[in-house]
DNA sequence: AAAAGTTACGAAAACGGTTTCGTGTTGATA
DNA sequence: TATCAACACGAAACCGTTTTCGTAACTTTT
């Protein structure tokens, strides 16, 4: 067991001070040929690393980000995260994840933990309890101590700061236009409770295509799902003594489902019915047949959010720059649940 | 925008010493209670926090523990990291994560980043290209620096330290003696290269049932894929012209992928060939018939993990516990993809 | 009233670096 | 030979804590 060697160790090791050490490792011009040459070899010798806690101190920023995601079980947020942390990565940055499992407090906790002093700043997708609480302050608090923070996804308008969305909208649009141009007329959509401000846009997203196409919309097939249940039920009574010939899912296991039940039915998927999901993930790779998905980019957009934030750290203007929001544009994968002419 | 506040700061505006600050809110008794009082009443107004970074220098412990995954987007990992989260969160640690992808690089470089006094300890699975080469003299360096390793899953025998595994081999015995029982005869095993040891075992549980059940091995029989391709074109060349009535496949993508095909080919599963996976993952439940599988209890695994870093790490014995290897056992989830009497 | 013990606080070192500034020694210049 | 710049290095401050130790100013004991 050999621990960690110092500048201090070095120093008194070859009779010189701390300081000499130092700049003869930065290769400072001020330090003799041959002096730097001793000290280069025997540091080289010893594996000498600077050590990250005492530059962060020193230098007031720790190369470190906080990631906090409401799940990492799931499709979406590990592919933003992997976004994140390929990017951050090339950036000499390394990242601590904490879940806040949906839950406010542990959203609070877990980001007032880190603030200080241990990451110099955020990347976020807001809990679902946050999102219903309405409540920001930690942010707002945050932020007022001059941490930056960038919010995906689940985002609110009620913060000034960078952010990264999808243009959930209108790739809800173009979704229900796909279902149209094949001749669909009875479109469903399953989506889950409204205080999700994404499933929001992907409502809004489905009326506004209906409405362009001059179709009256019929509540009946809207379908809302509670959070975090075995919706099996719900779903197989929703579709029962209902016309429906299309089907638009906000995230792909409802998606599966939906497939599960109609394809139990004996209907064909996609001539009787037609699906599209949200997330192109595992699911809708191996399904059969394999779904159409809205794919999200999650990696894109992961890089994105930590551009924004190391842009906004490294950044040495006196004048804040604007904050910006990037939209990334979803794409449709046509697969084999609907027809694609 | 209010600057985090130190203890310089609060001393200097009520007129004491630092150690005066540091000492009353630490509620020394050192301490009259009247100057107790004022500083307290003035950092909680000001909403004083130390310094985490200043800790970690001081304490040289920085509560932080490194995670080194090969993948993240991927089920079996994120319940293992879920695991470590939830179990390093509850006793005060942060988790920092890096994806190796992979690459016997990026696992080096990543690790030895942090090892510079970033984290306390590691928590690893073993990257393919690390497991291929054969080489883990940065994981030796590390633990002859004094930093504790917990190997999980991806483990060798090389490397004296912790570990958490899974018991492959008896469950796939379990997996294959459950076909037996209903009846299979001609049973097949899908899996990759060998130089991952969880497949290695695993294809050994399997050979050890037939040979319970004298059966006698046959080597068209046991597909082994390559890393990372499509393969479902080698799949469906591997179920043509065979006698089969039951899979094994090492996770659960191969199995629903075979599913598709066995029943693309118009066979019924369970009734014409039973399957099981590895992985209760997403895919299991989602599919038709639901896949019967061998859950992994990943969440489990990583509390484990932590918790055997976690009480390394804050073991006061001056003499260092033997390592320890616990084997978490897997539970094969009967579902509707298997024959079950 | 002198000695001893409390009380309440401050100075300083330490953690491991970086960086500014000062300074003794050299060699070149006037 | 006195002056000055260049060179090569060291001292010390600083980042924000904790903690040991020293010490005035009282209070208590004898």
């Amino acid at each position: 067991m050999k621990p960690k060697i110092t500048l201090k160790d070095i120093a008194k090791e070859l009779d010189v001070s701390i300081s000499t050490v130092s700049k003869a490792l930065k290769n400072s011009k001020e330090i003799s040929k041959d002096t730097k040459d001793r000290i280069k070899a025997f540091a080289k010798f010893y594996n000498y690393r600077p050590n990250n806690i005492a530059l962060s101190l020193k230098n007031k920023r720790t190369k470190n980000i906080g990631v906090v995601i409401p799940d990492i079980v799931h499709h979406f947020f590990t592919t933003v995260f992997r976004g994140i942390e390929k990017y951050a990565n090339s950036k000499g940055y390394n990242v601590i994840v904490c879940i806040s499992d949906e839950s406010f407090d542990k959203e609070v906790i877990n980001m007032e933990m880190l603030a200080n002093g241990s990451i110099d700043g955020f990347i976020l997708s807001l809990s679902a309890e946050t999102q219903l609480k309405n409540d920001f302050t930690h942010l707002k608090e945050l932020l007022d101590q001059g941490i930056p923070i960038v919010l995906f996804d689940r985002i609110t308008e009620e913060i000034d700061c960078d952010k990264v969305v999808l243009n959930d909208r209108v790739i809800s649009i173009d979704a229900v236009e796909h279902f149209i141009s094949a001749g669909s007329k009875k479109i469903a959509l399953i989506t889950t409770e409204d205080y999700f401000n994404v499933s929001e846009s992907r409502k809004e997203g489905y009326l506004q295509a209906l409405k362009n196409h001059n179709i009256k919309v019929d509540d009946n097939l809207i379908l809302t799902l509670p959070h975090g249940l075995d919706n099996t039920n719900l779903i197989t009574e929703f579709f029962q003594n209902k016309e429906i010939d299309a089907v638009l899912c906000v995230n792909e296991i409802f998606a599966v489902q939906c497939m599960s039940i109609i394809q139990h039915f004996g209907y064909n998927v996609p001539n009787d019915i037609s699906i599209i999901g949200f997330t192109d993930g595992i699911l809708s790779k191996y399904s059969s047949p394999k779904l159409t998905t809205i794919a999200q980019h999650g990696e894109i957009m992961g890089e994105n959010a930590a551009k924004f934030l190391i842009d906004r750290m490294e950044s040495t203007e006196i004048e804040d720059a604007p904050f910006k929001t990037k939209v990334i544009d979803a794409t449709l994968i046509k697969r084999g649940s609907t027809i694609n002419k």
